[in-house]
DNA sequence: TGACAATATCACCATATCGCTATATTGTAA
DNA sequence: TTACAATATAGCGATATGGTGATATTGTCA
């Protein structure tokens, strides 16, 4: 077995970070956010989440260093602290669609899309 | 409720891929294969994971389409397929950095590192 | 064909996670 | 203080996941 570069505590903060991500409907929130900050309520309203479980996520985030909530009185405003996010999400965005691409062309070879 | 720019569809996809990338064991993988392919048998030394566990994580990253894997007689052979994931993991390394140095100025503020 | 090696899969246990309801906490205002 | 609103947390059931040993599959060679 190979000394690793990368140690077991930095790996585990990676996959920390990436397991945040691994969500649908903590995406959800982060695609929200993107567009500009929101109070928890805001945030239930448009994305259809429940309370309870909006905060939940929205606590998973916090912890993983990628949005930032902030107390204004009775509410609780909510923003991203980590733009990086939405570089990652591009990355993933584009690998998945030439991955759908890729497949729609073997189903269908020669077809004009 | 406002009408997402994402449908579900696309964010489970993006989840999937995050969840791919979530967890030790597989980073571990991906950053022995980034060094070069490897078989599987090669996987397990440098790893230390047991071959029935190596496998099945391999099983998910290549579903993922993160590797490819070729079989060479009775051997197989795998690569990243997608080499994005390290453009993503750069990002994420660099934040972790950050955040750590963040904290430890928060600690020892003043001191020098 | 049979014996063997490399890899994949199965069945299991332990643990983690999601979304839920109910409840606790925190802050405002009377 | 009490009443109320916004948010967070606790506890639960259902489901998913990681790692394991045992076994199945696949390929090589004699």
């Amino acid at each position: 077995m190979v000394k690793s570069l990368m140690n077991d505590t930095q790996l585990e903060a990676i996959a920390e970070t990436f397991a945040a991500l691994a969500d649908h409907s903590r995406l959800l929130i982060l695609h929200t956010l993107q567009r500009h900050p929101c109070y928890v309520n805001e945030l239930c309203e448009k994305t259809g989440l429940k309370q309870a479980n909006a905060s939940k996520q929205l606590g998973i985030l916090r912890n993983a260093g990628l949005i930032d909530g902030q107390r204004q009185g009775n509410l609780v405003r909510y923003s991203i602290s980590e733009p990086m996010i939405f570089e990652i999400c591009e990355l993933v965005c584009s690998k998945i669609e030439r991955d759908t691409r890729r497949r729609f062309e073997e189903l269908a070879p020669g077809k004009r899309g």
